[in-house]
DNA sequence: CAGAGTTAGTATCGAGACAGAAGAAACCCG
DNA sequence: CGGGTTTCTTCTGTCTCGATACTAACTCTG
C-alpha cells in the first residue's frame, strides 16, 4: 500500500500520523538496534536516498542516534548505524491475574526499568482500576507515554473485555475506565496474545516473521506469529490448547479430559498428582527437586515419573505445534518451564518422535525469566501501539 | 510497499511488469469476480480515482470487461462491475503420481475445460518429461500461456524438484526439462500447496485470509493459509501431518506409527484393516458400502467400526489444525473423503469433543470433486505466477 | 604514502502514483 | 420533472520515490 492510506485511521491523539515508510522505518530501528541506513534500504526495499530523507526527521526530533561507527574489517566507508534512543519515552505494562496487578516500567525496547505491584480484594472493576492506579502511581515519575494492560480473556481491540474468567467479567471497558483514572493512553490485550507481541518485536522471536510460544503456569497458553503478525483470532482468549489431548492414559483435568495438556503439564496439576501419590502436599519446586537427576530418596521415583510425563507430554506439543503451525521455532515461556532443567533430554526425545526425522530442525528457544515477561507483554502492546505516534515531539 | 519496487525482480519474461496496484487490482478481479471499482477501492485501500487510472489499460486490452449494469434495487447510478475475460488465456494443469500424468485445461479462473492424462513405464526423467509432453499435446489448442505441474515432493521456486518419493527424484531440474520440451513456461509446485492456492484464490477458500487443507487419499496431506498467502516452508514438501498420531489404539502404519493419520485414514489403511479381519480383500468403496447406515450384513460391523474410528480420527485432526493453526475454516478433499457420506455425524462429534464449546464455530467445507483438484491445482499456480504479466497484450 | 577501489550516505531533480475536487452519468423517489 | 444518491471519470496539485551525481571515509596495493 503506498503512503498513508484512509483506511486504518486511528484518529487516536492527532494529526501527526506517520507515512507508511516512516512507520516501517521507526519499527525496523526499533526492532534491530543499531543498523545501517544501507541495511535499512535493503529491508524495506527502500533506496539509499529514500533511507536519508525519512530518517532525517527522527534524527531532528532526538528520537534516533546515529551510533559509533565501526569498519568491521571490511573496506569502504565504515557505517554510521541508526539506533532509537529507548530513553525517550518510558512504558508501563501490567498484568491482570484474579487477585493483583503485577506492573513493570519500561523503555522504549519493552527493558524492564521497575517493577511494582498491587492487590485488590474483591475483582469490581472499580477495585482493580484502583490497584492498576496504585501500580501506575508507583512506576510512573511522569513521564510515562502509554499503558499496556493484559489479562486472560477475550479482548476487542477498542479495550474493552469482552470476557475474563479469572475476574468474572463481561464486556467491560477497562481501557476508558483506567483511562479516566490515570489520563494516559492505555492499551488493552489478551496475556498471551502480549507475550507473543513482546517476543516477537524485542525477545527470541526477534526478526523471525514465523514462530510460536507455549506458556505453562496456572495453565497452558498458545500465541501464534504468521507472516510477521501475531494472530489474533475471536477465539484466543479461549486458550485454545489449555485442553488439548496429549497422553490418552494421563490423568484427568477438572473439566473432565483425560490426559489434556492442562492435566500433564500446569503447575497445580503435576504437583498435585505427587502429593496424592505420596500422600503429602508438595509444591511445584519441591517436586522439581524431588525429581532431580542423582535424588533417590522416597518419592523421587514418583516426581521423576511425573515430571518425565509431563516432558513427553510437552513433546507431543510442542511437535504438534511444529507441524501443523509450520513454524521452525518455538518459544517456551512460563513459570512452569522449569520442569526443562529435570527432564530436557526426555523433551527432546519426544519431540524426535513425533517430528518426521527429515524434517528441518526445530529451534526451541526457552524463556526462563519467570514471571515478569507477562507485564514486559502488556508494555510491549502499548510500545506497539505507539510506534505510529513516534514522529510527535519529544515532551 | 509503494509502487513497483526493485526487491522482488523476477526478470522472467520481459519488461511490462505490472506495478504493485496494478497487480493487486487484477489479482482482486480475478479472485472476486465481477465487482464494482466502488468495492474495490475500498477493498485496495484506494480511491476511485485511482480506480479508474488503474483499471483503464486492463479495459483497453481487452483482459477486463464491464459486466451488465445491475442495480440491485438500491438508489444511485447502478455499478458496472468490472471482471475479467477468462477466455484470454489458457493454462495446463498437471498431477503427476508415480506412473502417469494426469492433466486438465482450463481458462484463467482455474476452471476445467477439458482433460488428459498420460503415464510413463519407469520414473525416469525423460519418461516423465515425455508424458508430460502428451498430456500437454493433447490439451494445447496453442493457445496455452503456461503449464503448472505439481507432484509430491519438496519443490524449490525455481521449478528444481529436490526431492520426490514417489518418483524416486533428486535435484531435478523439472521445470527447465519441460519448457525445453514443450516451449512454454512451467512452473512445478508441491502438490499439497497448490491444491490449497487453487482453494485459496477459485475454490471454497476465495476471499478467506485464513483456512486450512486436508487432504485424505493414499496418504493425508496439509496445506495452511494464514494472512492471506500459502504457508511455504522447506517442509512442506514432507507432509508432516502424515503421521500424527491420533488414537493410541489404533493400527501401526508401514512406519511404525501406532493410529497415525495414515493408518487410520488412508484409503489403503482402511481397506486393510476390514479386509484383515473379514479374511477376503475390499477396496475402499466396497468398504464404505458395508458401513453404510442400514446395512446389516456380514461384515457390516466390522467396516463400520473401521469407518467410525476414521472418522473419529478425523474430527481429532480437524480440530487439532483449527486449534493450533487458528483458523475457523477447514477444507476436506481428496479422493478418500467418502467416509464422510457414511459418517458424517461421528466426525462432527469427535470435532466438538476436542474444541472449545464456546469457541466461534468451526466452517467444514466438503471439496468432493474427486481427483481433478489436484491438477487444476497445478493450473491455479501457474495462473498465480502469470498475474504480472496479465498486462502484456494478447497473443 | 599516494592513489585506486570500495562502501556509506546526501543533495537535486524529474517521474510517477496518489487523492481531492468537480462534474457527468444513471438510477430512485416523490 | 427536479432533488437525492451512488458510481465513475477527468483534471490537477501534492507527495514520495529512485536515479544520478556527488561527497565522505575507509582499505588495499604498489
Amino acid at each position: 500500500m503506498a503512503r498513508t492510506t484512509a483506511r486504518e485511521d486511528t484518529a487516536d491523539t492527532a494529526d501527526p500520523v506517520l507515512s507508511d515508510s516512516s512507520r516501517d522505518l521507526a519499527r525496523e530501528v526499533l526492532i534491530h538496534g543499531p543498523i545501517a541506513r544501507a541495511e535499512l534500504g535493503r529491508r524495506l526495499g527502500l533506496s539509499p536516498a529514500s533511507l536519508s530523507r525519512l530518517s532525517k526527521p527522527f534524527l531532528d526530533r532526538g528520537i534516533f542516534v546515529e551510533g559509533p561507527e565501526l569498519s568491521e574489517g571490511s573496506v569502504g566507508r565504515p557505517v554510521k548505524p541508526l539506533d532509537v534512543r529507548v530513553d525517550t519515552r518510558r512504558f508501563i505494562g501490567i498484568k491482570l491475574t484474579g487477585e493483583a496487578a503485577l506492573g513493570v516500567s519500561t523503555d522504549l525496547r519493552a527493558t524492564e526499568l521497575g517493577s511494582a505491584q498491587a492487590s485488590f480484594a474483591d475483582t469490581s472493576v472499580a477495585a482493580v482500576v484502583d490497584a492498576v492506579r496504585r501500580v501506575v502511581v508507583a512506576l510512573d515519575d511522569g513521564s510515562a507515554t502509554a499503558i499496556g494492560i493484559s489479562l486472560g480473556g477475550n479482548v476487542l481491540e477498542t479495550g474493552v473485555v469482552q470476557r475474563a474468567p479469572f475476574l468474572g467479567w463481561r464486556d467491560i471497558d477497562l481501557a476508558a475506565a483506567v483511562h479516566e483514572s490515570v489520563g494516559l493512553p492505555v492499551v488493552v490485550e489478551n496475556d498471551v496474545v502480549a507475550l507473543t507481541a513482546a517476543e516477537h518485536w524485542f525477545g527470541a522471536g526477534r526478526g523471525l516473521t514465523d514462530f510460536a510460544v507455549l506458556t505453562i503456569g496456572a495453565g497452558v497458553g498458545y500465541g501464534l506469529v504468521a507472516g510477521d503478525r501475531v494472530t489474533r483470532t475471536a477465539d484466543v482468549g479461549l486458550g485454545l490448547l489449555g485442553h488439548y489431548p496429549l497422553d490418552a492414559t494421563g490423568p484427568l483435568c477438572m473439566e473432565g479430559h483425560r490426559g489434556c495438556s492442562t492435566a500433564m503439564l500446569s503447575m497445580g496439576a503435576m504437583s498435585a498428582q505427587v502429593s496424592t501419590a505420596l500422600g503429602r502436599p508438595l509444591d511445584y519446586d519441591e517436586v522439581l527437586a524431588l525429581a532431580a537427576p542423582g535424588r533417590e530418596e522416597p518419592g523421587s521415583v514418583v516426581a521423576r515419573a511425573v515430571v518425565e510425563a509431563a516432558a513427553r507430554a510437552l513433546g507431543r506439543l510442542v511437535a504438534a505445534v511444529a507441524n501443523i503451525a509450520m513454524v521452525s521455532t518455538v518459544i517456551l515461556s512460563g513459570e512452569g518451564i522449569g520442569l526443562l532443567t529435570v527432564a530436557r533430554d526426555v523433551l527432546d526425545a519426544a519431540i524426535a518422535q513425533d517430528r518426521d526425522p527429515d524434517a528441518s530442525p526445530l529451534d526451541l528457544v526457552v524463556d526462563d525469566s519467570g514471571f515478569t515477561p507477562w507485564a514486559r507483554g502488556a508494555a510491549a502492546v502499548a510500545i506497539q501501539r505507539s510506534v505510529a505516534n513516534l514522529g510527535r515531539a519529544e515532551h
